[in-house]
DNA sequence: CTGAAAGCGCTAACAA
DNA sequence: TTGTTAGCGCTTTCAG
């Protein structure tokens, strides 16, 4: 991350910004500066707007948050005061007195996944219905950086929390639930608490992607999956397992690869799946654990050599799934959907719901697009 | 398992928070509570930390803010007078003390944009390097949002602030910015306005798209763009203009259409430019705008009765864009690039520079992989 | 090493 | 309709 900015190419001639407005009817505040913007420099408050506009504290306080009971003419002049002085009420101290932000924070794994953007955007649209802000931070999949962000977050005494774990303890969050703030868990259980959540269907979607592909002729299936320890991989393997033990097939050890969705790692095991390395005979079909699996393993079968020759089905739908060749078979989430549920859940508890805590699951959908039925050869 | 407070009913609404003094030596930390989350209990503050282990308010503070000059001793009686109470520092009286939130704000038209997603994770990162939270909203393409977004988070008091323009007035902005509310643009340069800006270079890059096409023997180019009021769509456009103009082609006004990224504009208009609709020639090539234009004209070029029919070169790459068939020709930005040296400038003015505003361009990169190389028909 | 007192800028509760 | 007085929970200052 050491790529500086540019050597810019300089926008133009000298920003002269208008001085800051006077500060209580002392001098022109501010001493100028220079084209760039300076830091800190001190803000009015309502007492300079109070002072400057001929009225009490409070009157202003009325105006600035819209309070009935001011006179249009007294108003106006505090309009004004508020312009010429460029005031801005400072939340930070309204927080503080009384008691909510408005905000709620988000911590998933990573911002930038095309599976969690949109249940971000939907957590955000939800919250912005509510008129609250969202703080988000992506946790990486590093449990570490889940706590510290929840603790920071809860520190900026966020009114709630929406959760992806990327931990498998929230014993930490126990105190801060305790002391009012509310928390749901979406697409992962939360560990060692109770609360709100809500999950996929990972276990019956996993297991009707793998049916298909059993019922379209293949025996010897490969599962690549996310991480052991998040719960979804665990679930969508049982899954897995329960479709093949039900169509009474065995499953060799070396057909199921579960780690971290790294391109590199997840083209290994494919390459030694469909070799038939370490045991197994080759798999003539491959069912991916997510998003991120199934588009290394759409590169993998796009190679000439292997081109068409295992069949696919991917947990988690994509952008352009349809228009690959062929096109993927896929079990689909809907990612807004939850993200919208959780929230939804969220703003419940804000409510004052107190019951017991939910867990709303949302089911699969198999979309059979070509990749899943194609047949095993021969 | 430590999980949930006990099920009990809650101390009930209006549930009176004692005095702080009452609390010192009162009962074990929080009083039981619903299996649902309550909401507003009260949370223990530095005082009452303090009269729980003997010592004053500052030492607390002390403590908590790792500050040197504490006993081991009081150190450690501290910490579990903390850990009893369930004690977290309140951000909102620090940053009222301070000054300083340790935020930045960051707007855009849609987190859940692939375009976007990585240039707000990029924007993350950096925040997270220097210690600071990513506050972010989308604007939607709605300028009263951003401003209104903006706004709010100004309130709060962000340290600094990174803005994909939606509205084409940043001057509400002023007063922020001089009041020390340190502010980057980014993709598109803010209006009426000095801040540093980092952008790609769009006209360059278009200019450098459509003239590979002509190379290829296209003389019928349809450019389909995002709507005027975006500066990186006017940008785009004349780089298309250019590139024409250079080859000295004549553009049917026919060809050219800007507007929304619903794809079914984009189909309509893609059509019409095929038909040779509306007075020009039927095109044989089109110039996309950004990526949600191209996916969709992807989709329109797919159908079985134009397969290949006419080639396509989109501004922005995109995930899988080399599996289609054909793969998909692009000039590419790198959006996690932008991301971070927006966020990189930001921490620069926040770390003290205030030299004139710099603008930074990115250059785009042509990428070709068939799309744009199949030649016109005949 | 430790603590008491004075605010940060705002809103709640009362006067006037 | 308006203003005054207390804090919210923390950090700062300065004195022990």
């Amino acid at each position: 991350m050491a790529d500086t900015p540019a050597p810019a190419r300089s926008a133009g001639p000298g920003a002269s910004r208008p001085a800051a407005s006077a500060r209580s009817g002392g001098p022109e505040a501010a001493a100028p500066r220079a084209g760039g913007q300076r830091r800190h420099a001190s803000r009015p408050t309502m007492k300079d707007v109070a002072a400057r506009a001929g009225v009490g504290l409070k009157t202003v306080s009325r105006v600035v948050n819209e309070e009935a009971g001011v006179s249009t003419d007294t108003e106006r002049r505090v309009q004004e005061a508020i312009t010429a002085l460029g005031f801005r009420r400072n939340d930070s101290a309204r927080v503080l007195r009384k008691g909510s932000t408005a905000s709620v924070g988000l911590i998933l794994e990573d911002l930038a996944d095309p599976f969690y953007a949109p249940l971000s955007r939907a957590v955000e649209e939800v919250a912005r219905a509510h008129g609250a802000l969202l703080i988000n931070g992506s946790s990486a999949e590093d449990p570490a950086r889940e706590r510290e962000l929840a603790l920071a977050l809860c520190a900026r005494r966020v009114d709630g929390l929406v959760i992806v774990p990327a931990s498998e303890d929230h014993r930490y969050l126990a105190p801060e639930i305790a002391a009012g703030i509310a928390t749901v868990f979406v697409d992962r259980p939360p560990g060692h608490i109770k609360a709100d959540m809500v999950l996929s269907e990972s276990f019956d979607g996993a297991r009707s992607g793998v049916a298909h592909l059993i019922a379209h002729g293949h025996r010897r299936i490969g599962f690549i999956g996310d991480q052991p320890r998040i719960h979804t991989a665990r679930e969508r393997l049982r899954g897995y397992r329960a479709a093949m033990a039900e169509a009474g097939l065995p499953v060799a050890d070396s057909w199921v690869a579960l780690g971290g969705t790294e391109p590199d790692r997840v083209r290994a095991d494919a390459a030694r799946m469909l070799e038939g390395q370490g045991g197994g005979e080759p798999v003539t079909a491959f069912f991916s654990g997510n998003n991120r699996v199934t588009v290394t393993l759409v590169r993998v079968l796009a190679a000439p050599e292997r081109r068409g020759r295992a069949a696919l089905v991917g947990f988690d739908d994509f952008e352009l799934a349809d228009l690959l060749s062929p096109p993927v078979t896929v079990v689909a989430q809907n990612p807004a959907d939850l993200g919208r549920s959780a929230a939804q859940l969220l703003f419940r508890r804000l409510a004052g719901a107190d019951d017991e805590p939910r867990t709303v699951c949302r089911p699969t959908r198999l979309i059979a697009r070509g990749s899943g039925e194609i047949p095993p050869p021969r």
